[in-house]
DNA sequence: GCTTAGGATTGG
């Protein structure tokens, strides 16, 4: 019961203390005394932002006054606090200047910045760790004495009902291992329905069945194992059994079951209690239950699938289609492939949703699950690309003799998979959040078959030296069924080479790298599919690559390094080369930016074109600067000298463009090293980025496409050459909508959003082959170049 | 308006 809330309704503060030992006055305190029969009071004077430690700890600093009900007795009557944890998350949001708070099982250490604040000479620390407990009440309101008011309700102490000691007709609160449940389904009244079997070290379990008016508020439970939390269930007899059902104001939590999973609730509760106590009791039912193999089913993959046996799959849905009145077909896929002959469902492609691209390229690895009856409504709503666990798939075999689908006699026997209707041994159809671990996994399986951007990126890295000396290949006799459709305006042009004669996509194939070829193909996918994830930042001089850090994640470091330079920076003030102006920013906290404008002769005649420096800024407001001034530079004063911030923030931002720096190659100089830059007319961020030691990171654009020509199908890159073939600079297309939009229109025109592969146009290009890896591991990759889109100019 | 489901031996 770490932070603790007072109620007016119970008495006074001291009675309801009672128990917690005696007060000390702050003057009382000694240095190495156990402070655990005692409480000190106090009202808060000042509260302080939380900050990370290095050990990534939060820590919040607030200063308490000896508590007005007593006259301060000494000058020591002010004492810094820290708080340490898990304690801070709840206390910062709660503590407001002006409450009373009274502290329990606190350590006092020596003040080491007595000296300079002229508080007391010790400190309070305080963790949740040691059993620190931080009780609050608000503020007085105009009474001298204090009012102690109630804050929040629901900060009451829930007690748990071990599983043997449940009676029927109570209403109570449990925790427990989940060893069986049903994903929710929709009942035949009005609510969704799940049930539910928990166990817990006493042996016991209890059935459990729920009703929501929506999934949402049913538990969210993803697999046998999870730990979940009930609040108010009531308990009933059924068949000669006790079972629980959900009672008005049921709430539920759920918790990965893995021992090393972060304990982070899955709820549809807006405000939950969760204290030290159950943290415990999580982490005690991950330990018995992760030591009782019985609990536990384990994960099947494709790859491993047993002919009859019934299991459940964690995939990704990539094609839908309806069969029949009552079964819809799924295709999905878990990056590992299937090693039984499966049957093939026949769909009708008028009604099959998914990108052929998608479902030719991994057409190796995707397996079609029958779905029928009460499923098909669930499969119906499904959206491509989601994360799925269906439950209880069966694998059933299909016999040489069943001539289904007017196939022909198969001579080995084969499988389909098949989801029967019902809800029985938990049959169902669960959407995973992205977030969720098993999702996670889910997708390191996947990338494994096909490249991350990342992969790709490595090799790349390799390309000029692996390809540098080959010439182009003898023109190979291109494949009939190329040739008879070349007679159409191709979408795209060479710029080079156009004396060459097309060879086909098997001969490229076929042959071994390093060669360089013309080639004629349509574009059947490419990737990234959500454009703006195709600019990359590169480092030219480490080779890597990263994603274009989020506006989010920036305001959340720049906040970050705000709250970290309130702590500690000492006053602002003027330089040789710049003058500083303090701007005061209200809401929604109280923040001041510091803006330092670089003296120059443009100054005052061209102030948008004049340079600043700025620190406590939100991206809101790096926007709106970065209109009115022509290069923005980020600082922060931590130190004693004026730096960059971390390099995860832009360190510049000119004409509209966000500059970053390489995190491994720069070594950042103090930002007064530009003081000679003062007396050039104008700062190239090339310029600046070279004085400030940074190794400036470069946009650019990495597409994957797979082109398909009739006799193969291969995934070439696009990248050092992009810029060439869009006709669109990397940097410019991120900060102009009007280029995104041409850009889209481009790959709109490629790779038509069609299922029709006729409407496809055909794509001249050039493509080379190159080595990566080594040994084993060594596989060819290709990437376009010398190629152009055609028809786009001026658009 | 106050039910629904209540783990279960499993087709197409």
């Amino acid at each position: 019961m770490p932070l603790q809330q007072l109620r007016e309704c119970d008495g006074p503060i001291e009675t309801q203390l009672s128990g917690k030992g005696e007060w000390i006055e702050y003057d009382k305190l000694q240095l190495g005394s156990a402070y655990t029969d005692k409480y000190v009071k106090g009202t808060i004077s000042v509260k302080y932002p939380s900050c990370k430690l290095g050990t990534g700890e939060k820590v919040f600093k607030i200063v308490l006054e000896e508590s007005s009900l007593q006259p301060p007795t000494s000058n020591q009557a002010s004492i810094n606090t820290f708080i340490f944890g898990e304690l801070v998350g709840d206390c910062e949001n709660v503590l407001k200047q002006g409450d009373t708070v009274v502290l329990t099982n606190f350590q006092v250490s020596k003040s080491p910045s007595a000296g300079q604040d002229g508080r007391h000479a010790f400190q309070f620390e305080l963790s949740d760790e040691t059993g620190g407990t931080v009780f609050v009440c608000s503020r007085a309101e105009n009474n001298l004495a204090p009012i102690i008011r109630r804050q929040k309700v629901g900060m009451k102490d829930y007690t748990y009902v071990p599983l043997n000691r449940i009676k029927d007709g109570a209403l109570v609160n449990v925790y427990g291992v989940v060893k069986f449940f049903k994903p929710p389904y929709r009942s035949k009244g009005t609510d969704y329905c799940t049930t539910v079997t928990i166990v817990d070290p006493s042996d016991e379990k209890l059935h459990c069945v729920f009703f929501g008016g929506n999934a949402d508020q049913l538990p969210k439970i993803y697999k046998v194992g999870d730990v979940v939390r009930f609040h108010r269930v009531k308990i009933q007899a059924f068949n000669h059994e006790l079972q629980a059902i959900s009672a008005p104001g049921f709430s539920a939590l759920t918790f990965d079951g893995a021992q090393n999973a972060p304990i982070k609730p899955r709820t549809a509760s807006k405000s939950y209690c969760f204290k030290s106590t159950d943290q415990r009791m999580v982490e005690e039912l991950r330990r018995w239950a992760n030591a009782n193999t019985s609990i536990f089913k384990s994960g099947i993959k494709l790859s491993d699938v047993k002919p009859a046996e019934y299991f459940d799959l964690t995939c990704q849905l990539i094609a839908k289609a309806p069969v029949d009145r009552s079964a819809m077909m799924l295709k999905v896929w878990d990056g590992t492939k299937c090693p039984h002959v499966l049957k093939h469902v026949p769909v009708d492609s008028k009604t099959l949703e998914g990108d052929l691209g998608e479902i030719h390229r991994l057409r190796q690895l995707t397996v079609d699950v029958l779905v029928y009856d009460n499923h098909t409504n669930v499969a119906n709503s499904l959206k491509l690309g989601t994360y799925l666990r269906i439950c209880n798939i069966h694998a059933k075999v299909t016999t040489a003799s069943t001539e289904k689908y007017n196939e022909s006699v198969d001579a080995e026997p084969g499988m389909e998979f098949q989801l029967h209707g019902g809800t029985s041994y938990g049959r169902g159809i669960m959407v995973l959040p992205s977030d969720s671990s098993d999702v996670q996994q889910l997708k390191q399986s996947l990338q494994s078959d096909f490249p991350s951007d990342q992969d790709s990126m490595e090799d790349l890295s390799q390309l000029d030296i692996l390809n540098s000396s080959s010439e182009l290949s003898v023109p190979q006799e291109i494949s009939s069924t190329c040739v008879e459709r070349c007679h159409e305006e191709p979408a795209t042009v060479l710029t080079a080479h156009q004396h060459i004669s097309p060879t086909s996509l098997k001969e490229v194939l076929d042959r071994t790298a390093p060669c360089k070829y013309r080639t004629r193909a349509k574009l059947v996918n490419y990737e990234p599919k959500a454009l703006y994830q195709s600019v990359k930042l590169y480092c030219s001089k480490c080779h890597s690559l990263q994603e274009i850090p989020d506006d989010d994640d920036i305001d959340t470091l720049l906040e970050e390094a705000f709250s970290a330079d309130a702590a500690t920076h000492s006053q602002p003030h003027d330089a040789g080369w710049y003058e500083t102006t303090i701007w005061e920013q209200g809401d929604p906290k109280q923040r001041q930016i510091i803006v330092r404008f670089v003296k120059s002769s443009r100054l005052q005649r061209f102030p948008e074109r004049s340079t600043i420096l700025v620190e406590g800024v939100s991206v809101n407001e790096l926007y709106h600067l970065s209109e009115k001034f022509g290069s923005v530079i980020l600082t922060t004063s931590r130190t004693d000298h004026l730096m960059l911030n971390d390099l995860s923030i832009p360190f510049l931002i000119q004409d509209r463009k966000w500059h970053y720096g390489c995190r491994c190659c720069s070594d950042p100089q103090p930002v007064s090293v530009l003081q000679p830059l003062t007396r050039e007319d104008s700062w190239k961020s090339s310029e600046i980025a070279k004085v400030l030691g940074i190794q400036q990171l470069r946009y650019v654009f990495v597409m994957k496409f797979t082109l398909a020509d009739g006799s193969g199908t291969l995934d070439a890159f696009l990248w050092d050459e992009a810029e060439r073939f869009f006709g669109i600079s990397a940097a410019d297309v991120v900060i102009s909508e009007v280029l995104q939009e041409k850009l889209t229109r481009i790959m709109n025109t490629l790779c038509p959003p069609t299922i029709n592969p006729e409407d496809f146009p055909w794509l001249e290009c050039c493509l080379k082959s190159y080595y990566v890896g080594e040994g084993l591991d060594q596989k060819t990759c290709y990437q376009v170049f010398d190629t152009t889109v055609a028809g786009f100019d001026g658009i």
